[in-house]
DNA sequence: AAAGCAAGGTATACC
DNA sequence: GGTATACCTTGCTTT
């Protein structure tokens, strides 16, 4: 089994995979040999980039694949490929370039504008709300590498196989329903999940139990709801507060503008910023202060001001 | 080798 | 409204 490669000319300011796969948007990929893997929705997608080109594969289930349906379709290949690559475009987010808009946020601050460069090539990835939400109730409280490994371990028990790789074997990230039946928190806790092993089987199973919630979840992108709509449709999950809140609204449902506050966050925005909660630098972070601060950097950056946070959050993770 | 500590916070109990 | 505390585990840093 040999990987058919696409390209697509993109170049590296416009997305650099070694660090935007790495700072803790997503955390189920994995580089190997050069190239980068992971799985969206039954499918293994590959990426690798060579100069101005970004190069894409995939590998889905023989049962797919069959050669029934390649008979009976004889386009179908061909349609399955441009399937993927509509489903890669909107992963990547890519009908929206970042040169323009690290211009724009270079011209509006005097500390991007000088710290930026280094960073080039970190968009926002447009990822499975569901998925999202689960990988950000782990991420309380935690490190991207356990946070990696715990999103892994769910796959792995809960998730149905999809195919093996170059020594590697590929699996979806389990459903609600699988979720909410295959797991409880006594096995996710076995799996070394903590006190979220309860989130995360709670969640699973509101969502699981009942499906116009997470019809509900899905349709949150809609530019029917506000910001303010979609971050209090989601803290009814269990695990989920205001941070988690707007990682899953910025990461999952296209809410450009917010800026997720945590430790890093906090850190730079005093350190290189001078930011300050009405004239006191106050030790703990009160709600008060989580929403002034978010509208501090909204100002500074403007729409795509969860964007622009990406970029200083990935410096601040001090990647390798 | 053992202890200490921070890691993309949240829920809960109190004032 | 606001602030203090417990919470699981792991990997890295400090004794």
């Amino acid at each position: 089994m040999s990987l058919v490669w696409h390209s697509i000319k993109l170049p590296p300011n416009e997305i650099y995979l070694d660090k935007l796969l790495r700072c803790g948007q997503a955390f189920r990929w994995v580089k190997n040999d050069n190239i980068w893997s992971s799985t969206l929705n039954n499918r293994v997608v590959f990426l690798r980039q060579i100069e101005d080109q970004l190069e894409y594969a995939s590998l889905t289930s023989l049962k797919e694949n069959s050669p029934k349906v390649k008979k009976l379709q004889p386009k179908l290949e061909e349609e399955i490929q441009d399937d993927v690559l509509g489903l890669i475009s909107d992963y990547l987010n890519l009908q929206i370039s970042i040169v323009q808009l690290y211009k724009d946020w270079a011209s509006k601050d005097a500390h991007f504008a000088k710290v930026s460069a280094a960073f080039a090539g970190i968009r926002m990835l447009q990822q499975d709300p569901w998925e999202t939400l689960i990988s950000f109730i782990c991420s309380s409280n935690n490190n991207v590498k356990r946070i990696s490994k715990m999103c892994h371990a769910l796959c792995l028990e809960y998730g149905d196989f999809i195919v093996e790789y170059a020594g590697t074997k590929y699996y979806t990230f389990p459903t609600p329903d699988q979720l909410a039946s295959r797991a409880s928190e006594a096995s996710l806790r076995e799996l070394g999940f903590g006190y979220r092993a309860r989130y995360v089987y709670e969640t699973s199973k509101m969502l699981a139990d009942d499906k116009a919630l997470f019809m509900q979840l899905h349709s949150m992108r809609s530019s029917n709801f506000t910001d303010e709509q979609v971050h209090e449709f989601l803290l009814q999950f269990k695990g989920v507060g205001p941070k988690v809140a707007d990682c899953v609204a910025l990461m999952s449902l296209n809410r450009h503008s917010l800026v997720p506050i945590d430790t890093h966050v906090l850190q730079f925005a005093r350190r290189d910023y001078s930011y300050k909660f009405r004239g006191r630098s106050n030790a703990t972070l009160s709600s008060a202060m989580y929403v002034d601060m978010k509208r501090f950097f909204v100002e500074k950056w403007g729409g795509y001001a969860g964007w622009a946070h990406s970029v200083l959050f990935t410096r601040d993770l001090k990647l390798e």
